[in-house]
DNA sequence: GGTGGTATAACTGTATACAAATGTGCCAGA
DNA sequence: TCTGGCACATTTGTATACAGTTATACCACC
């Protein structure tokens, strides 16, 4: 949804910052200064404004009078976020199964192949690649619903739950088993499927809540 | 959930961009420069681009690789963002129900009260009040659920579109309506009936979008 | 008159400078 | 030893400076 420009230090900072912050490196409370960043980081204040902003924008982040407090997510947040995304998803689903174009369909397909390509490999080998292709399906998905507010929301939700569970190491059972998840829909989306689309993402969303919450649990 | 800080220049210009954008006085497609914008509003570029990288991360506006370009929300998007509330927002009623405090429910029934007022006098003289009560009513609604996800996909979404909203006027006959729904749930809050106030919020969002529906559909 | 190339203007990204506010620590005095 | 006050260090908010990039417009030449 954007391809141009490339990648600013601001940019930069502020995947780094998130990252950091949702797996766990910076705690909940900690406070970050401006300058202790820039100097750590080697860039002046300017960049890591723009990234704290943008944090603060996203909730992940507080202003807290003096410096910037981490607020993060926690488990709990987590749980909340698979019931909001149970409780919209599936109906994104009918939409993307409408909406969808025959270039989308055939770009899905192709990330679960590379999905179960990567995921039939030994276990942590391409932990990388595997989230990356998780990410991308998700973003796939929201985009052929053609609708904004759907794009927008699922998307900001996955987005800081799947940099939560970069701190979690997945077994490879559990990818395999996402994999033909995505395969399901995919499916039923190539065939405009709205009903079967609809089932097919709340399974997926389900299952993917019930394999966090007895994977740590 | 933020009170310290003195209003900041920067916070200033986020709260007037985005107004001006969703309100649509800056048209879709329209490119914003940094430079106009702080000679217009006559402070320096430092603060204007914070505020639009905060806006940048709301998607209202997008990097353009030469200026911002203004993306706004449409009535379409206003739909969909009904829809998406009408999934999430008496599921969040259910949550309140159970977690609210006595302190919010006194907060939330004086609202309701302050809104009754303004709402009863002619159309737009308190309009601003009758708004900005409105905003106040739902994030209370939404910090009592105790959810950090829920209370920011919900806020997000009905920032939106209240400053959506912001360019059409009302009638009184509507404003009496939203408020008397605005009762029902605090009562059923107040009585920490989940389904009761499951349903009075359902009610309410339904209502509004049949409202928003034919007053321009 | 049309076209290509170059100078220039506009704009963004980053760094730095400066002012105001606020917390901290040290020192003096009781 | 404890307390009050003052100087200083730290930090944010804003402005400005500078470099690099890209569009644009104009002029010369064909």
């Amino acid at each position: 949804m954007k391809e141009h420009r490339s990648i600013s230090i601001a940019d930069q900072i502020f995947e780094q910052l998130e990252l950091d912050i949702l797996s766990g490196k910076y705690q909940r409370g900690e406070i970050l200064s401006e300058l202790k960043l820039s100097q750590e980081l080697g860039v002046s204040r300017t960049p890591i404004r723009e990234a704290i902003r943008r944090l603060e924008q996203e909730r992940i982040l507080e202003d807290s009078g003096r410096g910037v407090v981490v607020v993060g997510i926690s488990r709990e947040d987590m749980l909340d976020m698979y019931e909001i995304r149970s409780r919209i998803e599936g109906f994104a689903a009918e939409r993307a199964a409408e909406n969808i174009s025959d270039e989308l369909i055939q770009k899905m397909r192709e990330t679960v192949e590379l999905q179960r390509f990567y995921a039939s490999k030994s276990d942590s080998e391409y932990s990388v690649q595997i989230r990356n292709l998780d990410s991308d399906f998700h973003e796939q998905l929201y985009r052929a619903t053609g609708s904004r507010p759907l794009y927008d929301t699922l998307l900001s939700l996955h987005k800081k739950m799947a940099k939560f569970r970069m701190a979690s190491v997945s077994k490879r059972s559990r990818a395999l088993q996402s994999v033909e998840e995505h395969a399901a829909i995919a499916e039923a989306l190539a065939s405009r499927d709205k009903a079967a689309a609809r089932q097919a993402v709340e399974r997926h969303v389900a299952a993917a809540r019930a394999r966090m919450q007895d994977m740590e649990g």
